[in-house]
RNA sequence: GCGCCCGUAGCUCAGCUGGAUAGAGCGUCUGACUACGAAUCAGAAGGUCGCAGGUUCGAAUCCUGUCGGGCGUACCA
């Protein structure tokens, strides 16, 4: 399609250029409302009006017969006000859409590609704010690979942060228990940690003498004393553990792990803070309320300063940010060390170190970098690429991509459900906030495995003679389908203010009805090859003349719209918006139910009928299993 | 105060680089299984696209204003 688009594009431009003010922008094409109009519009006519000083009606008459003989249009016709509508070829269309089948026509524009998701803070259980993270990231990973990008996926780890220290605190002071205490902790680590996280800010409230306990665990990991220091590593490498298998349920992986303790380790920051000196980008400030700290001037507010630097010497996040995203594109002049960690499906996930080893990979120096972070942090996201534009990195600057999105939150009625109190400063409002801190928010496990019980009731009831192993097998692809969906199809600036029924629903506009679709079409070839039914799906061996009108018609909507699917993925990461890829795949089941209800194929007897039925539900199985692959939802054979 | 985002059917949301009659799912009501699998399909009811201006041949879509809601604007991350 895109293809074909193009060409047309540039055919009728050469047909119209010498006699009109036509150029390319102009000449893009839309699709009509309804086949029977034509297959694509052009619009042209009715910006020329002004120009021309005719009526737009006038002009398109005027040119349509010139484009009747362009070489894969079989007719074009003037519609309505002034739209210039063209009927394809079917049977050149079809040949030229298999041949994208083969080797897709979308190409490769950057040297290398790193994609930031996930970025949990190691002190807890993930929850279902950090699955719409990780699900849009690694959406976004799956489409860029499929349009011939070289991509790296990194997950940062924060594993010296403030969060981490209230972890630590709770249990050398609140549960009083030291390293080998906490080595024994049976049961799930990271939920346990998520108890614990949450009871800390209460006991600080009722314990505010301890707040400087506090403040000494976070010097003592700076400085690297034990045995905090130890205690931060186990919980931190215990917790990422576990956050990567949870991912993994939802076939979610990673490259490589880089850690803040060790880019305090390698001192990343002393050399950003270098950089960013000697270009002026902060100052030191000697006077007023940020007396002792290093600023960055806010380019489109200078009267505002950020604090880049703390008057005690220690840096900020958005320093450290600004270090990290500088060594992603090779810019640091200083590079990690690597250490295999965990491996997913075969493949290594590293995690950096301070000291050398040998034989490992490199990673970093991409050409575009994009960031998978909630809108909320938009401003700080703004400041590390200004800090960029600063250092006359500008062209960095401009691949800096922040992936906003809104954050997760919970409706009253799931609060409910999971029996959680709500706070009087809360109360009044329709929806809360997914909070760590507060323990406020649904665990990504606990979800997954509601998921996964219901679908296993499901396919016990449907499909009796599987072995329990098959069930919870084809269980866990449909739960991992029904999650993956139902983050996907809410617009990314869209608040998903979760619902459990919502979520768990597995009928119309899911996961699940996208995977029941593909296995009908799986099991008619099943069935076709049971009973020995031969086909030939080459377009060359197509009569359309065995058609019907009614059924021609219904035959070209459906193959029309399939192909649009690169179009539709492009578009996707253009506006990394991959609702639309939802949507399209969403619709195209629909078309496909349709017409499935409405012509058999197994049944009919007429052979010409039954190749081009099959070549249809051929052509729309190879689509679907390219659209769920890269919204990464598994594809059982059976439900 | 300033910045970003949202406001479309009873509910949850698509549609927004302007284009032909505003869509889907859920819910409600009618129908369709001795099956190419009913996790499905066919149909009905349901909308002054928050409000008011403006630009245009044409506005849910762009611009301005306004109302309502969310988030951000930390020497937290």
């Amino acid at each position: 399609m895109i293809t074909l688009k193009k060409y047309l594009k540039e055919k009728i431009y050469q047909l119209l250029k010498h006699d009109y003010p036509v150029n390319h922008s102009l000449l893009e094409m839309a699709y009509t409302p309804d086949l029977k109009m034509g297959d694509l519009a052009l619009t042209f006519p009715f910006h020329l009006a002004k120009e021309l000083k005719k009526k737009p009606r006038e002009i398109a008459q005027e040119i349509v017969p010139r484009l009747s003989n362009i070489q894969g249009v079989d007719r074009a016709e003037v519609a309505g006000p002034g739209y210039i509508n063209l009927f394809l070829n079917k049977s050149q269309f079809l040949n030229s859409r298999l041949d994208s089948l083969k080797n897709t026509s979308l190409s490769c524009e950057e040297d290398k590609i790193i994609v930031e998701h996930t970025n949990i803070n190691p002190n807890k259980a993930a929850h279902i704010g950090h699955l719409r993270n990780a699900v849009l990231g690694d959406t976004l990973v799956r489409c860029l690979k499929f349009k011939g990008e070289k991509v790296e996926i990194q997950n940062y780890i924060d594993d010296t942060g403030v969060q981490v220290v209230d972890v630590i605190f709770g249990f050398m002071e609140i549960k009083n228990k030291n390293l080998s205490d906490i080595k024994k902790i049976t049961g799930k680590f990271d939920y346990y940690c998520w108890d614990l996280y949450s009871s800390v800010s209460s006991y600080l409230k009722e314990h505010p003498e301890s707040t400087e306990r506090k403040a000494e665990i976070l010097k003592k990991l700076e400085k690297g004393e034990s045995p905090e220091i130890d205690i931060a590593h186990y919980i931190s490498r215990n917790i990422l553990r576990a956050h990567l298998k949870t991912m993994e349920r939802i076939d979610v992986t990673y490259d490589v792990l880089p850690c803040e303790s060790t880019i305090i380790k390698l001192k990343f920051w002393e050399k950003a803070f270098e950089l960013l000196k000697k270009k002026n980008v902060i100052v030191y400030i000697t006077d007023g309320v940020n007396k002792g700290c290093w600023v960055m001037k806010l380019e489109d507010a200078p009267e505002k300063e950020k604090i880049i630097v703390r008057s005690d010497g220690t840096v900020t996040y958005v320093g450290k940010d600004i270090a990290y995203q500088l060594w992603k594109f090779g810019l640091l002049k200083k590079d990690f060390y690597y250490e295999p960690f965990t491996q997913t499906n075969g493949k290594p996930i590293w995690i950096t170190t301070e000291a050398t080893k040998n034989n490992v990979p490199r990673f970093g120096n991409g050409s575009l970098v994009y960031n998978v972070i909630d809108t909320r942090q938009s401003y700080l996201q703004n400041i590390v690429v200004q800090g960029l534009k600063s250092l006359k990195y500008d062209a960095q600057a401009e691949k800096s991509i922040h992936f906003s999105y809104e954050m997760v939150a919970l409706s009253l009625k799931s609060l409910k459900e999971l029996k959680i109190q709500i706070s009087d400063e809360d109360k009044g409002k329709n929806f809360l906030e997914v909070s760590g801190r507060k323990g406020l928010g649904i665990k990504a496990d606990d979800l997954l495995d509601r998921l996964e019980q219901k679908a296993f009731t499901e396919v016990k009831k449907r499909n009796s003679e599987l072995t329990k192993d098959q069930k919870i097998d084809i269980a866990h692809k449909i739960a991992c389908g029904a999650l993956r969906y139902f983050i996907l199809k809410f617009t990314r600036n869209s608040l998903i203010i979760f619902d459990f029924e919502e979520a768990l629903s597995f009928e119309g506009e899911t996961g699940p009805y996208l995977q029941y679709t593909l296995v009908r079409i799986q099991s008619i070839f099943r069935k076709l090859k049971e009973k020995k039914i031969s086909f030939d799906i080459s377009p060359n061996e197509i009569s359309f003349k065995a058609l019907s009108q009614s059924e021609l018609n219904d035959f070209w909507e459906i193959i029309f719209y399939a192909s649009q699917f690169e179009e539709e993925v492009l578009h996707s990461i253009r506006s990394l918006e991959f609702s639309n890829l939802a949507k399209f795949t969403f619709i195209l089941c629909q078309k496909f139910n349709a017409y499935y209800h409405k012509y058999s194929i197994l049944s009919e007897k007429n052979q010409d009928l039954r190749n081009i039925r099959i070549f249809t539900i051929h052509y729309i199985q190879e689509i679907l299993k390219r659209a769920l692959f890269l919204m990464g939802i598994p594809q059982p054979e059976r439900m």
